[in-house]
DNA sequence: TGAATCGATGTTTTT
DNA sequence: CATCGATTCA
């Protein structure tokens, strides 16, 4: 066994071999992107394994998907015979198991919930109502945003005030009371938000300190892969654990960190020295991922960001292809454009597995989807509309929860009169009285009293769910109550449009169960479904498919593929229009943008589209300035054809002459089901559509950016309408689309095109 | 109670 | 554009 660990460590770079080594106390990997990071992770476990004879039982490691987990277990098995003892997870499913095994000590009276943001929201409102706050001023997921900000602070409900450092106004006195009574609702309905998973579990360690000592006592060897996404309460929670021995090793790269949104912190990378006293740092900086050129560009991106530690990738690859820039009409020629190039990438041999679609929002794939559909191009899209959100799948699901715990009123609410039994919100408000604010409590009574009410016939109903549930495998009670509450009749009579697509969701969630229970045939309904809860969309992506992946800039992170597409690189979209006034944001954008651009290998497309229909109407968007943040040199233009000729008969021809006719739902696309994963959800590619698209030849133009030499932010300039103006930015990568913001003395702060404005500069 | 209709409203990323 | 919510009517 030490050969074959002798020979895995020569194969490592000297850095990677250094990080696998120094095993004792604490250590900061900086690992740009590409650069063998899983690889130096899975050795280092296997070596403490080993050549430090460490118990497998005694290594945690922490990772931020439940799919980076179960790769890795997958590689340290191959490493060594016996790793299954190594705990290998994400934290949210850790500390959900730590709240399991001793829920008494975190305050349960047995299970509890897992609530999603959609419940979580539902429960929010249940409190703002009862507090007699104004929805309007108060928004639900306001009020949440700031909560999970404090809880991810480790900031409770009594010392919420406290940590106001900007001083209380009105609206903090306003959250604090929704705090706490959203806390009592949760514990009221035995239920956890994603954050109370860290954040109990934190205090349940805190508060009890022989529980503390046991599993430091049981953990030895720290590692946390992604440590730029911690935050902070993921920090202490490790810190707490790591602090007997002090064997942590986290990984991470900073210009990587895209989850800030969400509590992450990147000061956590950047203090790691701080607040782990001797630690050292080793820098993994040769990149085995990428060409040289993507590797410039992505340096030359991030580069306009202020990173502490600057850091420059290199490869022995050098050269390569350069970033080709296509920019569209519109999104439907980009669109076309974008499966042309797929068509040409497959004539030559490529696989569609090879190449992913990465796009800053779920929303924005629609259009690529359809052009994939229409040339037969096999897809996958990663996100969006969640297969577990779908209605039909929550309904089942919340009969599930239900019968797991009757306290979980959320999940109560949404089934008690789905099917229709005509309990409506009157009946349901007097059930909550009746069981004192507990609706099961009430729906007992009821049901108790008058057993042949429609309040009696269900809960005699739920009952035997109950009973059933204590004999049934999980997928055959799951199937039973489909049977009993006659679902399929009730879908069929709401939807008759749906009815099948719905019909076939269902049936997948049974099949999912299955094969969960496949795995582990002991499967307990409440492990089921957490396992749901703790699900993410990332975690089924199949990198080995051969089908086009289609995902977000944030699902592709840790992935990587021969060929990217770079879509909709337009400002506003990305970076985001939200993120135009906060200068932290606009540079979360700048890594999220290289975190799209080390995703590609070997190819590295980015296309933008002058105007894109948005929200039911077209919107025009200069291009993005990541496209410009890429040097010329390492870029090819492509023009578009479009006035050349080309494109505009096909568009005439298939819309009678419109140029612009958008499918609405009677089109063949129907209401498929937009987001499908790995097995065992998959759907079929449509295949009515019958048209063959000819690629449509592309030209080169040699319009470069930044001709313009005199026009540059600070100028003053006269426009013969706006008069007088000071130029605040100039943008756009060709000359189609070079766009001037000026703010003009007369009538304040214009965009104008260029081509069109007829400025001068005059100082 | 429930269906239907109108209107506002909101649209990032997600463990 | 699509979804959701509140309001209205049967």
């Amino acid at each position: 066994m030490y050969n074959s660990i002798d020979a895995t460590l020569e194969k490592l770079n000297d850095r990677q071999r250094e990080a696998v080594q120094i095993t004792e106390g604490p250590l900061l990997v900086v690992a740009g992107a590409g650069s063998g990071k899983t690889r130096m992770l899975t050795v280092r476990i296997a070596y403490l394994i080993e050549c430090c004879h460490v118990d497998p039982s005694e290594i945690l490691a922490v990772t931020f998907t439940n799919k980076a987990a179960k790769e890795m277990k997958e590689r340290v098995a191959g490493l060594v015979p016996d790793a299954s003892g190594v705990t290998l997870t994400t934290f949210h499913s850790f500390c959900c198991m730590l709240l399991r095994r001793w829920s008494k000590y975190a305050g349960f009276e047995k299970g509890f919930t897992i609530y999603d943001e959609s419940d979580s929201e539902k429960l929010m409102k249940n409190c703002l109502k009862e507090l007699k706050f104004d929805t309007k001023t108060f928004p639900p997921k306001f009020c949440l945003e700031a909560i999970s900000k404090a809880k991810n602070e480790l900031i409770g409900p009594e010392s919420y005030l406290e940590n106001c450092n900007h001083g209380v106004g009105p609206t903090d006195i306003a959250i604090q009371k929704a705090y706490e009574s959203y806390q009592a609702a949760l514990f009221k309905n035995q239920a956890v938000d994603f954050d109370d998973l860290i954040f109990k579990a934190f205090y349940m360690l805190n508060n009890n300190t022989e529980l503390l000592n046991r599993l430091q006592n049981e953990y030895k060897y720290f590692l946390v892969d992604e440590y730029q996404d911690t935050n902070q309460a993921q920090y202490r929670l490790i810190r707490m654990l790591s602090s007997k021995t002090r064997n942590l090793c986290v990984v991470g790269d900073e210009d990587q960190s895209i989850y800030s949104w969400r509590g992450a912190t990147i000061r956590n990378i950047q203090e790691f020295a701080k607040d782990f006293e001797g630690a050292k740092v080793v820098k993994l900086e040769q990149n085995y991922r990428s060409t040289q050129i993507i590797l410039d560009a992505a340096s030359d991106v991030i580069s306009h960001n202020n990173s502490v530690h600057p850091k420059r990738l290199w490869t022995d690859k050098e050269g390569g292809e350069l970033i080709k820039y296509y920019r569209a009409i519109d999104d439907r020629e980009e669109s076309n454009w974008i499966v042309s190039q797929i068509k040409k990438l497959m004539d030559s041999g490529r696989s569609p597995g090879d190449i992913a679609l990465l796009f800053r929002m779920n929303s924005l794939t629609r259009t690529t989807e359809q052009a994939l559909q229409r040339e037969r191009i096999p897809y996958e899209v990663t996100g969006g509309t969640k297969f577990f959100d779908r209605r039909e799948v929550k309904d089942i699901l919340a009969y599930l929860r239900v019968i797991d715990n009757p306290s979980d009123s959320i999940s109560l609410e949404r089934i008690i009169n789905t099917p229709k039994r005509g309990i409506g919100a009157a009946a349901i408000d007097k059930l909550y009285e009746k069981g004192s604010k507990n609706l099961w409590d009430g729906v007992a009574l009821e049901g108790s009293e008058k057993s042949n009410s429609k309040v009696g016939s269900f809960f005699k109903q739920m009952i035997s769910f109950m009973e059933a549930a204590s004999e049934l495998k999980v997928h055959e009670l799951c199937k039973h109550i489909i049977d009993e509450i006659e679902y399929f009749e009730y879908l069929k009579k709401d939807d008759p449009e749906t009815y099948e697509d719905r019909k076939t969701n269902v049936e997948s969630l049974v099949s999912d169960i299955r094969y969960q229970e496949l795995d582990n045939p002991d499967l307990k309904l409440h492990d089921y479904l957490a396992s749901v809860a703790l699900h993410a969309d990332a975690d089924d992506v199949d990198e080995k498919s051969h089908k086009v992946h289609l995902m977000t800039f944030h699902n592709a992170k840790g992935l990587e593929f021969p060929v990217v597409f770079m879509v909709a690189m337009e400002e506003k979209i990305f970076p985001h229009s939200r993120s135009e006034d906060s200068p932290e944001e606009l540079e979360e954008e700048r890594r999220l943008a290289y975190v799209g651009i080390t995703r590609a290998k070997e190819l590295l497309y980015m296309t933008a589209a002058s105007k894109r229909m948005m929200f039911g109407q077209f919107n025009s968007n200069l291009t993005s300035r990541f496209i410009s943040e890429v040097p010329k040199e390492l870029r090819d233009d492509i023009k578009t054809g479009y006035a050349s000729g080309g494109m505009t008969s096909r568009y005439g021809s298939e819309s009678s002459g419109k140029i612009y006719s958008f499918s609405n739902k009677t089109s063949p696309f129907g209401t498929r089901p937009k987001s499908s994963s790995g097995s065992p959800f998959t759907f079929s590619a449509q295949t009515k559509w019958a048209s063959s698209t000819k690629p449509k030849e592309t030209i080169k133009d040699d319009t470069e950016p930044g001709t313009m030499v005199n026009l540059k932010e600070g100028v003053t300039v006269i426009h013969n309408v706006f008069g007088h103006g000071k130029v605040m930015s100039v943008s756009g990568a060709s000359l189609d689309d070079f766009k001037v913001t000026i703010n003009f003395e007369r009538v304040g702060t214009k965009t104008l095109l260029l081509q069109y404005a007829s400025v001068r500069v005059i100082k």
